[in-house]
DNA sequence: AACACCATGTGGGCGATCTGCAACCCCAAA
DNA sequence: TTTGGGGTTGCAGATCGCCCACATGGTGTT
């Protein structure tokens, strides 16, 4: 789940040694950001597609039921609330909406997820630094 | 381990709902920065001293035991070399050096690492786009 | 008609991996 | 005996991805 960038190839990825291709924890941001985004509830389904589009992933789908499961774990957490639907025709279906708490814990991700780029831009300058080489330009991030 | 930030303190990560207040991922290339800026090899034991004033804690120490089984695994896969060093005083002791395939690899992590944070500002934008608010400003990161 | 297959939609179970904590080894100086 | 340096194992808990089951309906194929 949550495969972030793909820099080259996985064959780079393993000759960089575990480099560690997925990012996890930022799967909620994902989720709250796609129900933030919708003027209606959505389906899980509906949102494991809209996710593969989400800079997270380069396009591919995440795993369905990581996201079904971070969804019921939110909702027992108030972020989100869900209703289900019965059909006469077809199966029953689960829709999801944010709560406020969920907008709130939206907020709050923004500012955390700048303090994860900011840590992660000085680990860059440390280790181009502990190198002796220039901190070199953003390279081409292959995805999307 | 590997704690990042701490943007306000605990109970508001919780507050914010599993937020995730660790990006597990990133031992490696903090170990091999440490190491790249050290001129002779290091213990693993100063390694996590100096990991504690790395840009990814907040003057933390990180646990023991994750950092030597990363040491390890890197080892296996050639990204450093150790000896034993037994002196006649004290207990015997590892030290550690990077090789020029560890090298290469931090040179990797480096534009991985900037994918990393293209990709969280990316949905940060999203995110801040998604409650229908201006993109804020970085907010004070503690730590360090 | 029977079959395969795909798309929508949700979820359980299992194994692999990760990780932090506690505990334990060594040794030496205060 | 406590503190500090130095290193390791073992275990419990969480996470995560993959496979598969359960539903339903449409389309295409022998």
């Amino acid at each position: 789940m949550w495969a972030i960038c793909n820099p080259k190839a996985d064959d780079d990825l393993k000759a960089c040694a575990a480099l560690g291709k997925t990012l996890s924890r930022l799967s909620q941001p994902t989720i709250l950001t796609i129900l933030a985004a919708s003027e209606e509830a959505l389906h899980g389904y509906v949102i494991v597609q809209r996710a593969a589009f989400s800079p997270m992933f380069g396009g591919s789908k995440p795993d369905a039921t990581g996201v079904y499961r971070t969804l019921r774990q939110m909702e027992e957490n108030g972020l989100v609330t869900s209703q289900w639907e019965t059909p006469q025709a077809g199966p029953a279906k689960r829709a999801f909406s944010l709560t406020d708490e969920g907008r709130e814990a939206l907020r709050r991700w923004i500012d955390l997820l700048a303090c994860y780029t900011a840590t992660i831009s000085e680990l860059r300058e440390e280790a181009a630094a502990a190198l002796g080489i220039a901190t070199p330009p953003t390279p081409v991030c292959g995805g999307h």
